[in-house]
RNA sequence: GGGCAGGUUGCGGAGCGGCCAAUCGCAACAGACUGUAAAUCUGUCGGACUUAGUCCUUCGAUGGUUCAAAUCCAUCCCUGCCCA
């Protein structure tokens, strides 16, 4: 096992805070000292059947603590989605079925053993424990806790003060969260710095039940693409994990300057100090800062799909973007030659045709904007019709092809 | 249980009998400029009709009054605040 302070130096990595460093100090003296591996726990509630890369700032420091010997435990929040984490929230969650949170509970797992080692994983879920509270229990459990600590937070007193609805349950979770830690006898608790107080919670929960109290990792809320708002899959704002090379390629490329730091080191596995030379090199003119995004996007790609996958997007990105040539992919539409008349057709209807527009009103939009092309020629007017051949290339938007396939 | 205020197109938020597919802001999309960055400028932003114009479906739900309703009435559902 590496020294204290050689796991606190991998540990730190991109950490907003520790509370406290003392406490994890102390438990990774005792943990060398006894040979025992520190519990640290993750709370994962399976509430949409997608995962983005947001997901992974957690999992990847999980990852640092399995490779320096420690036990990962997940905690799948079977329970916990039914009711819904209210942290960060200005509305209440949507409550989901058993059948919903087991089955993206299987689609997580999936994702997760991308990053850990499912072996050295330890994965639970809440319902075990939480099925089987009584009434009793929960009422023992929300004695826990003051209705002025809860509605101290930002999420509560903003809806609180603009008359949005806070449901009682909501109030529960926190409680539920902190009952997680003592369930599994955690040391360790990694969360966002949106989960402060549950977590803290479940120091307090741990406390009375005779446990020592678990420390908490918090890592910072990763910016979604617009770098303004958190990744959310709601918020269209994210990279999917288990996206196409190209996609995580071409939305690793088109996020603001400014976040490129944070993913690198977030998201990456690029050690701090190369972190450091790329943005000093962008900072002083040295460094395009196209050339450190594409670093950032190959390595991206390469952590999900693998290096060869990275290098092929890098050239491709290159090919379509700055040579403007076709994708060496283009996908195929058929479209039947009785919509031909005299080897034309109207614009609009073949751009409806080949799915690049959810309407004839917006593909009508699109081509008076000036968004459409067919063989590389610009389509002016809505009204017009053009002529098409069989692997005619029809162009919408800066991204969205089609190849014509007569039929 | 009672009183009051609300529920409008992704979000916020106007409209309060015809000129409303519904001002505006944000988001989104497209174009210009770029590095698929930011900022900026321009345009679009329910659907159908080869779109001038016409028609259809929308303003919590259902019925009703009217030539005409998002706008008026009734009932119901939902939310917030206050009182109990």
């Amino acid at each position: 096992m590496k020294s204290v302070e050689e796991q606190l130096k991998a540990l730190r990595r991109g950490v907003v805070e520790i509370l406290s460093e003392d406490e994890l100090r102390a438990k990774l003296n005792k943990s060398i000292a006894s040979g025992k591996p520190l519990r640290v726990k993750l709370g994962i509630d399976p509430t949409s059947p997608d995962v983005h890369l947001g997901f992974t700032v957690p999992l990847r420091k999980l990852k640092t603590f399995q490779e320096l010997g420690h036990q990962v435990v997940i905690i799948i929040g079977s329970y916990t989605a039914m009711v819904g984490d209210p942290s960060g929230k200005n509305s209440t969650r949507p409550q989901l079925s058993e059948e919903a949170v087991m089955a993206n509970a299987k689609y997580y797992k999936e994702q997760i053993f991308k990053i850990l080692d499912e072996k050295k994983t330890e994965v639970v879920y809440n319902g075990t424990w939480f099925s089987k509270f009584s009434f009793n229990d929960v009422i023992s459990l929300a004695s826990k806790i003051t209705v002025a600590s809860l509605l101290e937070h930002d999420y509560f007193q903003n809806r609180y003060k603009n008359g949005i609805p806070i449901s009682l349950h909501e109030f529960i979770y926190p409680l539920m969260q902190g009952w997680d830690s003592v369930e599994v006898k955690a040391d360790i608790e990694m969360g966002g710095t949106d989960q402060r107080f549950n977590i803290i919670v479940g120091r307090a929960l741990q406390k009375e039940n005779g446990q020592e109290p678990q420390v908490a990792l918090f890592m910072p809320i990763l910016a979604g693409l617009d770098g303004k708002s958190k990744m959310s899959k709601s918020l269209g704002n994210y990279i999917g994990i288990s996206e196409t090379p190209k996609d995580m390629f071409g939305k690793a490329m088109s996020i603001p300057d400014p976040l490129m730091e944070s993913y690198f080191e977030l998201l990456t596995e690029v050690s701090l100090e190369e972190i450091d030379k790329v943005i000093k090199g962008v900072a002083d003119g040295s460094l395009h800062p196209r050339g450190a995004k594409v670093m950032l996007a190959k390595e991206l790609v390469k952590m999900y799909h693998g290096q060869e996958a990275a290098e092929r997007e890098a050239l491709e990105f290159d090919r379509v973007f700055s040579d403007k040539q076709l994708p060496s992919e283009v996908p195929e539409v058929e479209v039947s030659k009785q919509e031909l008349q005299d080897g034309k057709i109207w614009i609009v209807k073949l751009i409806t045709l080949a799915g690049l527009a959810s309407g004839r009103n917006e593909a009508g939009r699109l081509v008076d904007q000036g968004a459409v092309t067919l063989d590389e020629a610009k389509v002016d007017s809505a009204k017009n019709a053009v002529s098409l051949k069989d692997g005619s290339i029809l162009k919408v938007g800066k991204r969205k092809y089609a190849k014509i396939k007569l039929k």
